[in-house]
DNA sequence: TTCACCGACTTTGGATAAAAAGTTTTTATT
DNA sequence: AATAAAAACTTTTTATCCAAAGTCGGTGAA
């Protein structure tokens, strides 16, 4: 049977939601009351769960004044994209030749999911699947430490990400773009898979700025 | 006047400290009620600060059993320093060339503090300015978070640093390396500052495999 | 002996409440 | 009206307490 989860466990999954769907909005104060009580748990678990999504960078915490969701400027877009394309470069590199048939048959199930998601407008669907998806390829190299860090620097990203699939042509794009990544995996073509993920990334951190520049900074 | 630290934040003082000198180690049982009475404070802010360390790797949680030093296996050790010469390569590559004059003094300063700390034979203490002296040529790159990843994976093998110092031999070879670092960083020489940091760390993941062989695991 | 169960003991997890710090509003003074 | 000080309020931080889970050792049946 499946144990009980902690409290602080449930808290953590909770605000990892509202977090990456978009409830709770970057610059925002969390207040540890309110989310305690619309969590039906007392704050200490609360707090472990912030504490842990402030090392994650996700919050960040001023003593005495509280947790605030993390918000990103335009030079940690920039630095976060350019983590990610050493390490995802790095993980393809390594997986993408070890790639089985079975490995491309679950990555085109998250495709296809992903398109029907779309098709329903179901954009934080779309989001989880889309990640499924990258992820799913970048485990392919079976190094847990880099894969944990590339998960990071998408964490960093959920809040922003709901923005992106928001709007339609990137959300087409994205799709596009997966579809193509299925035939370089499945070929194991190295070369072509670190092309597309490339454009692909490129695209999006531009589209994220343009996003950003129009996000309301909270002071 | 600096403002006085909450119980969380000397906590996590004292718990990181212990972890780099050897005074918790891999695989011990961390009982929050004899650490927080140690420090003098309740357990509440002593688990916070193990959530925080929980998040960045250096201790692993089992619910209901509690907090353990985080182990490493030759596998562990062998990803950690993929990913550091990685993203080590990568800031050398970005930071090396923009050195300055006063960079490289602050730099050679470390070294020497380094070497005084070597005749003492106080090894925390050259554990401390060998961490100080390549983080500081990391930072040249003045990316923030490619930065931080690196403070992250020193800090997982903190708990095995002192054991490598421990050696005489490693202590002569690591401040050999950092004499020629120095001249190669000065003469904004990337290509032998990469050459010199991978030998480095080749070493280096050598020597420590070697003493984990013969670290006794906790089951 | 070996295994399973029972109970005492230890340790963790979570709720509550009091103390401390920060923020906002009010009031008094110039 | 503008500023400064004080009071009221909000929120966080920490200590304490109780409940829940896990561990360990012993007892008894197979």
């Amino acid at each position: 049977m499946p144990k009980k989860a902690t409290a602080q466990e449930t808290a953590l999954k909770s605000v990892r939601k509202m977090l990456a769907s978009g409830k709770l909005k970057p610059g925002q104060q969390i207040i540890q009351d309110a989310l305690a009580s619309r969590l039906g748990v007392s704050r200490v678990p609360v707090r472990e769960a912030l504490k842990t999504l402030q090392a994650e960078g996700r919050v960040t915490h001023d003593p005495h004044r509280g947790y605030f969701v993390a918000e990103l400027n335009a030079e940690d877009l920039s630095e976060i994209y350019h983590l990610r394309s050493i390490l995802e470069d790095e993980a393809i590199r390594i997986g993408v030749p070890k790639a089985t048939a079975a490995d491309v048959s679950d990555i085109k199930g998250f495709h296809e999911e992903g398109i029907a998601a779309a098709a329903k407008g179901d954009v934080n669907q779309m989001a989880t699947l889309n990640r499924k998806f990258h992820m799913a390829i970048y485990r392919l190299c079976n190094e847990h430490r880099l894969i944990a860090v590339i998960e990071n620097l998408w964490d960093s990203l959920d809040a922003y990400r709901v923005l992106f699939l928001t709007d339609s042509s990137n959300r087409e794009r994205t799709n596009d773009d997966h579809a193509r990544m299925i035939q370089a995996v499945k070929q194991k073509d190295v070369k072509e898979s670190l092309k597309i993920q490339s454009a692909h990334r490129e695209h999006a951190l531009k589209s994220l700025n343009h996003i950003l520049s129009a996000f309301p900074q909270a002071d």
